[in-house]
DNA sequence: CCAGACGTTGTT
DNA sequence: GTCTGG
DNA sequence: CCAGACGTTGTT
DNA sequence: GTCTGG
């Protein structure tokens, strides 16, 4: 489901979209970012809204090592409230993920090959996802922050190729979703209307995660992407 | 009481 | 840390 | 999510 | 096959 994603804003865009209070970073465009790496992400503070890098990939409190963060990557939508590992940052450490789009790899039938399909909004604008966070202390002392992105049922357009997509959220929704005083976030955890997505197959180039440069996102040949769609 | 798990995805 | 299983 | 590694001892 | 790293 969700396992790669990019963010192509620049600051000013990006402080725009999500009003955002904390001081600039340096924000590279990303075309393949992929777990374990440091990701810019929204929280709220201070009444504001500050932009930190989180590494992608969500370590409890409790964990020995960094390396459960590798499959807690996503954290179901419908379950989160009540799980372990997710109930105290769902609470009170939800945060919000810019995205330009994702990727998703539809099975092509017969093979074991796999054809990636990147994913935007129909007017190809940011798309932001919801995640929680977390902070874990090493055993060296260090402070790690660390997150997931949500996930819920798929849309229509999503069961295509999967049987989960990430939570996307409406700007009107923003608010509600980083208030750590509401109580009420389960309500927001919905799938995002298939109209208002759209899907294009891409090269197999975005396989590999140290591939990160615009051509990932360029259409494939249409001869390849026959028989995808329609 | 202590010990041990605590998660997701996809695939079979 | 906190919950479940034994 | 996919790609790539997957091991130890002793010696330099 | 399964786990780790990106």
């Amino acid at each position: 489901m969700c396992g790669r994603f990019t963010q192509l804003l620049t600051w000013a865009q990006l402080r725009r979209l999500m009003r955002l209070t904390s001081p600039p970073i340096e924000l590279p465009l990303r075309y393949n970012i992929a777990p374990t790496q440091r990701v810019p992400v929204v929280r709220h503070e201070g009444g504001g809204r500050s932009l930190a890098l989180l590494r992608w990939g969500l370590v409890p409190a409790w964990a020995k090592d960094l390396a459960i963060g590798s499959s807690m990557i996503n954290a179901r939508g419908e379950t989160l409230a009540a799980k372990p590992a997710f109930r105290s940052a769902f609470k009170r450490r939800r945060c919000l993920v810019p995205a330009s789009g994702f990727y998703e790899w539809d099975k092509v039938s017969g093979g074991k090959a796999k054809q990636p399909i990147y994913i935007t909004a129909s007017d190809e604008g940011p798309l932001v996802f919801g995640g929680v966070w977390e902070s874990w202390a090493s055993p060296d002392g260090d402070t790690v922050e660390t997150f997931a992105i949500v996930t819920t049922a798929p849309n229509e357009m999503m069961s295509r190729f999967h049987d989960r997509m990430p939570l996307i959220l409406d700007p009107d929704d923003h608010d509600a979703w980083l208030d750590p005083e509401r109580e009420d976030a389960s309500a927001l955890v919905r799938p995002y209307p298939s109209e208002l997505m759209l899907a294009r197959p891409v090269s197999t180039r975005v396989n590999s995660p140290k591939n990160d440069d615009p051509s990932l996102i360029e259409p494939v040949e249409p001869r390849r992407a026959e028989g995808l769609f329609g």
